[in-house]
DNA sequence: GCGTTCCGATGCTTTTCAGGCATCGTGACG
DNA sequence: CGTCACGATGCCTGAAAAGCATCGGAACGC
């Protein structure tokens, strides 16, 4: 049985007359007649009755034909599909990324990529910076949004930056520093720090050390939070200072005064992250491009 | 497209490998080669990734390989079941059915056909009379099972009989007649009649009729029941006497005295009506034969 | 009652294409 | 560097799908 039989059955069913399906299907009424002999004498069941002005369905007729017109609908779709999968327009798409980095990145992006591209279903996976290169490394992570890893090329892993944020000191409004204009570095040894958690935020704490090297006058820690809105807290109510990106200007909105540091250190990159070898799928692609898109918006 | 391009790229999917695959499906390699590139060519999408030691899937390939897969396993699926609708081993079965005359044949022979053939649906309709020789007329129902309806050939129906009861009167353990092996017809003219509610059992008044014509002495009616249970208890009770036929003794069990009467009315004969023309399924053909296989348990 | 028409089936021919054979090109591996 | 394993390619063959002409039968009109 090939699913030709099929297409000419269902063709004669919703004809009901072999002449007139046969001009449908572009092919001589003959060959018709014999492709649906065939395919009854295949299954060993009469679909069809024949008579002088037309034809008739059996049970078995109606029956079959339900399964038939099923399976070539679902023949169709599973061309259709793969091929979608192939454009990018379907499929799964595993993304890891850093919550606080990405918050103006990554929500712009997906809205666009959602309504671009429907059918692509985007699993987001909120991960280590650690976590996320091993992850893109084993192809478990076709993605991952997040700061600059250290190394790249020597680890298998290709990092695109798409928008970097200057490094600064994020106190409260009545803190002295709030009315300068940008902060020395070397003015920091003199405050308490609040800094995130070091056991779940270790990507924090990489930043924190590259910011204040042993070096430097190493300023105390005065609490360490679990999360943004306690870390704010904490700065407002004059605990301490931290030091942040200003992606958290957005989050922190006017509650606190961010000062960039002087001499600014290098600024934190955040972008994607892709394993060197091994392809991105067309899904990726796409999501890739919107998030080049949500970049360019931002600047 | 078809089915022979799915079977060809399942099995080469399966083996990971041209020649192996071939084998298989006895064909030559080449042609297995071939027949994979035009469904690939047609589909627009690289599928497998060739290399000099195998083949391996492209994320492509794995979403085909699927639906592939699962278009196979439901075209198998299709042409079994029509074959089993043909040989009736699968659908549904609409059969009419009153309750009464049927209650020792009918369970016995829808248990040996459930078991025989678990993947028919019988459907079994309440029906009056002639609700149900409508309906076999109009192909709704393919069979009812019930009494000898007044009229078959004239009417396009056919009846089998099945089984017959014989006319008996109903009567309490302490009544005169249930020390008599026979009641004499003319008898009954001086007992008060228990019956079925005219609007409800429009058969059994029938029967009534039939049993007790104009001519000889009509007993008066005491009262009008709404179902078996409470004729039984109104005879139990005294109140009267019912003309039933032969299968009620099973359900009142010791309740009741069932006496045949003299002389003998014609039995009722309890059997299969079907559609004069118009085939009936392959499947009501096995009920038919099983309600036959009952009746013979019977007698 | 008899031609006419419409319909599907059948006999035969043509065309298409799946299948087979031989061979080639190419990485992998000893 | 030769050998092996594997898939691709070129060419030919054969099966079968498609086409053409025609048949046979039922319905319908005159």
């Amino acid at each position: 049985m090939e699913l030709r039989h099929l297409r000419y059955f269902v063709a004669v069913a919703d004809a009901l007359n072999f002449t007139k399906a046969a001009v449908r299907l572009r092919v001589a009424q003959p060959a018709l007649s014999r492709q649906v002999q065939d395919l009854e004498d295949e299954i060993g069941v009469d679909l069809l009755t024949r008579s002088s002005r037309g034809v008739a369905l059996t049970a078995e007729g109606k029956l079959f034909l339900d399964e038939a017109r099923e399976l070539l609908r679902r023949a169709d779709e599973a061309v259709e599909k793969t091929r979608a999968l192939a454009r990018g327009e379907f499929g799964e798409l595993h993304v890891g990324y850093a919550p606080s980095p990405t918050i103006e990145l990554l929500p712009l992006a997906l809205g666009t990529f959602q309504k671009a591209v429907p059918r692509v279903t985007v699993r987001l996976h909120d991960l280590a910076g650690n976590e996320m290169t091993d992850g893109v490394r084993s192809g478990a992570l076709q993605l991952a949004i997040m700061q600059r890893p250290r190394e790249t090329n020597a680890t298998g892993l290709h990092f695109e930056a798409l928008h970097s944020y200057p490094i600064c000191v994020a106190v409260a409004p009545g803190h002295p520093f709030a009315k300068m204009k940008t902060v020395p570095l070397a003015r920091l040894g003199a405050e308490k720090l609040v800094v995130f958690r070091r056991r779940e935020y270790t990507d924090y704490h990489a930043l924190l050390a590259r910011v204040l090297p042993e070096s430097s006058p190493r300023p105390p820690i005065a609490v360490e939070c679990d999360g943004a809105s306690s870390l704010f807290t904490e700065i407002a109510a004059g605990h301490g200072v931290a030091i942040l990106s200003m992606v958290f200007a957005k989050i922190a909105g006017a509650r606190l005064r961010m000062r960039p540091l002087t001499p600014a250190p290098a600024p934190q990159e955040v972008g994607i992250v892709r394993a060197l070898k091994g392809d991105v799928t067309p899904a990726g692609e796409k999501f890739c491009t919107e998030l080049r898109l949500a970049a360019k918006k931002l600047s």
